[in-house]
DNA sequence: ATGTGC
């Protein structure tokens, strides 16, 4: 297959219309030539039906992380004409809708935790519930829960679950605008009731990292992003709208295939490419649905937050102020926005859907807090749970290309059946131990899904992104301790 | 990813 590829630079590779029958722009993958020749063969199938859906604009992209997923590969951006006949398709989104990670410093440093380190993650084990089926502390009914959906991270602040600074340092200040909650399955509500403050299972995790001196790639934009300190300790975690999202993505899947060929005369490729005109009744419905998603996931990030800094204050013995426990940022990379791009030189709106991809908006656009505003906003990559992670910046670059978009993470390279396999979940954790990371999981069989070799090297990936310039390495951050959801 | 699958 890397062959048909047509090299437009080192870093991106174009699969032409001419590919498929359909495709109505090529399609773009975002890669080092080594990762374009290793990415999974399904990825160019299934970005290339990407490329038939209607009203895409410009390319179907790939990112260096890429692998397949439910229709649309994880890692693929689809920025679809809304002022035309675009669609909206659920499987552009994910399952996990606004899953994300959330960057947290402390103004600790690797030595002032270093005797505290197995005692902090053993609480934060307890205080942050993982795994499938898993509930959290707080207690709702149904209206409670579905105010959550429309009211977001506001709704943790009136609580005493976060501080006013927090709603900031999250995109979409932790409350997205549009949410509709009759659009919301009675099943949906009931399931999300108990899942608020839980970290969910298979690649969602809550990290405790160092950023080594050595890494730090660009001292300015660090201290800018609050990493100031010489191997100063930070948290970062991944997690998203858990069974929520997952029933409402399910709910609109199943909708759309009743009327997507009936009503609205759209062939697709493969049915896990279901999909509506963005302005149809039912593309609507989902759209407002889906939103409820987004807040609903922004309120779990955020009441996990304040789980970790009570188990801070609590271990440390000292305020969470006093810890320096701020957010750096809160980024999705499960969802679609209607966004401004510039389009051969004219600003039109947009829906972007980004499925295990990042927004990147480099310098200057509006939705960047003040704070972060020129120099670009921060983008946080999750590695694996044996390498390390990354803080990056968005460009103009991302803006030209990629319509504000990078990639999400490693991307796995082996499944987890064959993950299984090949790794003892109660040895990784030893190993792991040994080199100086203390693991906590659920399940040993969850943690050898998560071995390091089932993902591809984090430096690779986000080499790729670099050199393409949709966004610029700022610190690589090491893990000390983990746990897995 | 997911009260994990027909």
């Amino acid at each position: 297959m890397f062959e048909q590829l047509k090299k437009i630079s080192d870093t991106v590779w174009e699969i032409p219309k001419t590919f498929k029958p359909g495709m109505r722009v090529p399609a773009r993958i975002y890669a080092t030539e080594k990762l374009a020749r290793e990415m999974d063969l399904q990825v160019y199938e299934q970005i290339t039906n990407v490329a038939t859906l209607p009203g895409i604009l410009k390319y179907a992209y790939c990112m260096p992380d890429g692998h397949s997923g439910y229709g649309f590969p994880i890692g693929g951006v689809a920025a679809m004409d809304i002022n035309n006949d675009g669609v909206i398709s659920p499987g552009g989104i994910g399952f996990d809708i606004n899953c994300g990670m959330r960057l947290v410093t402390t103004n600790l440093t690797y030595d002032d935790i270093k005797p505290h380190l197995k005692q902090l993650v053993d609480e934060l084990f307890h205080k942050v519930p993982a795994g499938v089926g898993a509930s959290g502390f707080v207690k709702l009914n149904a209206a409670e829960f579905k105010k959550i959906t429309t009211d977001g991270s506001e709704w943790c602040v009136e609580k005493g679950y976060g501080w006013k600074e927090d709603l900031e340092f999250t995109e979409e200040n932790g409350r997205i605008e549009g949410v509709d909650v009759s659009k919301i399955s009675d099943k949906a509500i009931k399931r999300g009731l108990s899942q608020i403050g839980t970290l969910g299972s298979g690649n969602h995790y809550l990290e405790i990292q160092v950023a080594k001196p050595e890494f730090v790639f660009d001292k300015k934009i660090a201290e800018t992003f609050g990493i100031t300190i010489p191997n100063q300790i930070v948290i970062m975690f991944h997690c998203g709208s858990r069974g929520f999202g997952h029933q409402v993505a399910s709910d609109y899947l199943e909708k759309f295939l009743s009327v997507m060929e009936r009503k609205y005369g759209i062939k697709i490729l493969d049915r896990e490419l279901a999909c509506a005109p963005f302005n149809s009744p039912e593309g609507q419905d989902y759209f407002a649905a889906m939103k409820g998603a987004i807040n609903m996931s922004f309120v779990n990030r955020q009441v996990i937050l304040h789980r970790i800094r009570e188990v801070f204050s609590k271990v440390l013995k000292q305020d969470a102020e006093k810890l320096g426990l701020r957010m750096v940022y809160d980024v999705a990379h499960n969802t679609a926005k209607i966004e401004k791009h510039k389009i051969d030189g004219e600003t039109k709106e947009v829906l972007v859907h980004r499925k295990g991809a990042t927004r990147a908006f480099g310098p200057g656009r509006e939705e960047i807090i003040e704070k972060y505003r020129k120099v670009g906003q921060p983008i946080i990559i999750g590695g694996s749970m044996e390498t390390g992670s990354y803080l990056l910046v968005g460009t103009e670059g991302a803006m030209n290309e990629t319509f504000g978009s990078t990639c999400h993470g490693s991307g796995r390279t082996m499944s987890r059946t064959k993950a299984k396999h090949m790794y003892r979940g109660e040895q990784l954790q030893k190993e792991m131990e040994q080199r100086g990371i203390y693991v906590r999981t659920v399940t040993f069989s969850g943690l050898a899904e998560e071995a390091g070799p089932a993902y591809k090297d984090i430096d690779d990936v986000i080499d790729a992104v670099h050199r393409a310039d949709i966004s610029r390495k700022v610190v690589r951050f090491i893990p000390i301790g983990n746990v897995k959801g």
